[in-house]
Order: structure tokens, then C-alpha cells, then sequence
DNA sequence: CGGAATGCGATG
DNA sequence: CATCGCATTCCG
């Protein structure tokens, strides 16, 4: 216990922020690097990221920030009708990855969660795709507060969707700005200052989105809260957002906010 | 209320 | 290392 104790205020005292450039902008040399692939759900290519396919989801990994850019997923009815389980949740890194990834130490005695972006629940479809999900390059600094309650209602909200409407398409990641939180760790993990998830429909003929940005901290309010357009989202990210749709239908569908639960039977 | 689901941390 | 218990939240 004593051990335990002294082993945290070791870590922490190694933790030392130096001057952490929250931008990523720092080119992490010597990775393989793979294109985008050419998905509903994945965002446009952009330079320094490391793209990493699983079999549930793809991965833009950041090596400077030790968390993803973003991770993007197709979440069908039939990937939620099986239960893979296990008593255990063993976070660990990506041994196909070289380069720096987060540890687990980075996470003990930090005050943060260990926040899956690809949901764990989301991944139960096969032992490895929830084994996947377990990889530090799916997991941020997350406020505890937040993970288990707006987002993960949140990623309720998802699977609820997924089976409601046969599948969606889903992206989601941190958002850095003032990097008001530093890093946690030996290794300098960057904890994100909010997280944000775009989540695409199917609807007749076409598409429907929706978007969610949520601070990093222990706040709790109704999920309407925290939308917003997919337009909004990507003018305060950067990124560019569902780029597999043509240019007619992806600026229809980004401009305006879907309402999911509006035909639902609720 | 019982079952999922997000985790952390104590216990052998 | 695995197992268990705890807290919180949401859903049917």
C-alpha cells in the first residue's frame, strides 16, 4: 500500500509538463503509414497520421499526443446481436505498432479514466475486435464523471440507433484547443479538452447526421445539449467529415442536424 | 427493479 | 495475474 503510494508520487514527479504543444503539428517519423480507406465513415486524409485498421474500426493514431486523431466505425444491428465477453478488460498497446504508445502506467494514479473511443460494447461481435478495442491508440484521458455518464449515454444512443436503423456510421475523437489539462504520465499523454462523435444515418434515399461535442470534464446535461452541425464540428476540428458522400449530398447532410429519434417508435 | 454498460480499485 | 465488488447511469 505504503509501495503502491510512493510508486504514484514517483510517476508524478516524472510527469513534469516541459512545454507541450498541443497541435500535433510535430511530424513522428519512421511509421508506416497507410491511406484512408475509402469508407462512409472515415474522415478525409490528412498529414501526421498513422492510419491503423482493425477488424471493428479504423484508426488515425497520433504519436506525438499518444491518443488518436480519430477512430471511425460502420455499427450494424446484426454486430450488436453478439456478446463476446470477458470478465476481464486488459488494456494494452498495439504490438503490430512501432513507435511511442501509452501504457497503462501512464493511466494508474492519474485521475483519468481509461476512455475506450470505440466502445468496448460496440466491439463484442468477435473476441478480437473486442480484444482491439483494448489498444491505447482507441484510448484518451477521460473524465470519469463523462465516461460514465453523457457519453457513455451517448454511445447508448448509438446502439440504440444501430439497431433501430439497421447500421450507422460513426467517427469520433478528442479535441485539443487550449490543452488546458497537460498531459498525464512518463510518456506525456495529451488529455484531450472535449471529444467529439458524428454519427451518420441511413434514411430513405439518402443520409442524416448528427453531431456531439462535449467538454472533458464532469459536466451533465440532456444529449441535446452538446449538438451540433456536422458543418460546426468541422470548422472547430479541422477535419473533414464524411468525404465518401458526393459533394451535393454530403453538403446537404452536414449543414443541417438529423433527428434520429423523431420517426423512431418512442 | 434487473440487466447493460462505463470504469476503478481492493483482494488473494 | 484474475476475480470480485463498488459507483454511476440508462433502458425496458
Amino acid at each position: 500500500m505504503h509501495y503502491l503510494l510512493a510508486f504514484c508520487l514517483f510517476l508524478s514527479t516524472l510527469s513534469i509538463p516541459l512545454f507541450s504543444t498541443c497541435s500535433g503539428a510535430v511530424p513522428d517519423g519512421g511509421q508506416d503509414s497507410v491511406s484512408v480507406p475509402d469508407r462512409l465513415e472515415c474522415p478525409a486524409h490528412a498529414t501526421d497520421e498513422h492510419i491503423v485498421e482493425y477488424s471493428g474500426f479504423v484508426v488515425s493514431y497520433n504519436h506525438h499526443t499518444l491518443v488518436p486523431n480519430w477512430v471511425a466505425y460502420e455499427l450494424t444491428a446484426d454486430e450488436l446481436q453478439v456478446r463476446y465477453n470477458s470478465k476481464s478488460s486488459n488494456f494494452s498497446r498495439d504490438p503490430q505498432l512501432k513507435g511511442p504508445q501509452a501504457s497503462r502506467e501512464d493511466y494508474s494514479c492519474s485521475g483519468w479514466d481509461k476512455g475506450h473511443m470505440a466502445p468496448k460494447a460496440d466491439m463484442r461481435w468477435s473476441e478480437r475486435s473486442y480484444w482491439e478495442s483494448h489498444y491505447f491508440t482507441n484510448i484518451c484521458p477521460q473524465n470519469h464523471q463523462l465516461n460514465g455518464g453523457d457519453w457513455n449515454r451517448l454511445e447508448q444512443a448509438v446502439r440504440r440507433w444501430a439497431k433501430h436503423y439497421g447500421r450507422v456510421w460513426v467517427v469520433c475523437g478528442p479535441v485539443f484547443d487550449s490543452c488546458r489539462y497537460g498531459t498525464i504520465g512518463p510518456a506525456q499523454v495529451h488529455i484531450p479538452d472535449a471529444f467529439f462523435k458524428a454519427v451518420l444515418f441511413p434514411v430513405e434515399g439518402g443520409y442524416g447526421a448528427v453531431a456531439y461535442l462535449m467538454p472533458n470534464g464532469g459536466t451533465h446535461h440532456p444529449l441535446s445539449h452538446y449538438l451540433l452541425t456536422v458543418d460546426q464540428l468541422e470548422q472547430l476540428t479541422g477535419k473533414d467529415l464524411f468525404p465518401a458522400l458526393d459533394d451535393p449530398t454530403e453538403a446537404a447532410v452536414e449543414s443541417v442536424t438529423f433527428n434520429p429519434d423523431q420517426k423512431s417508435y418512442r
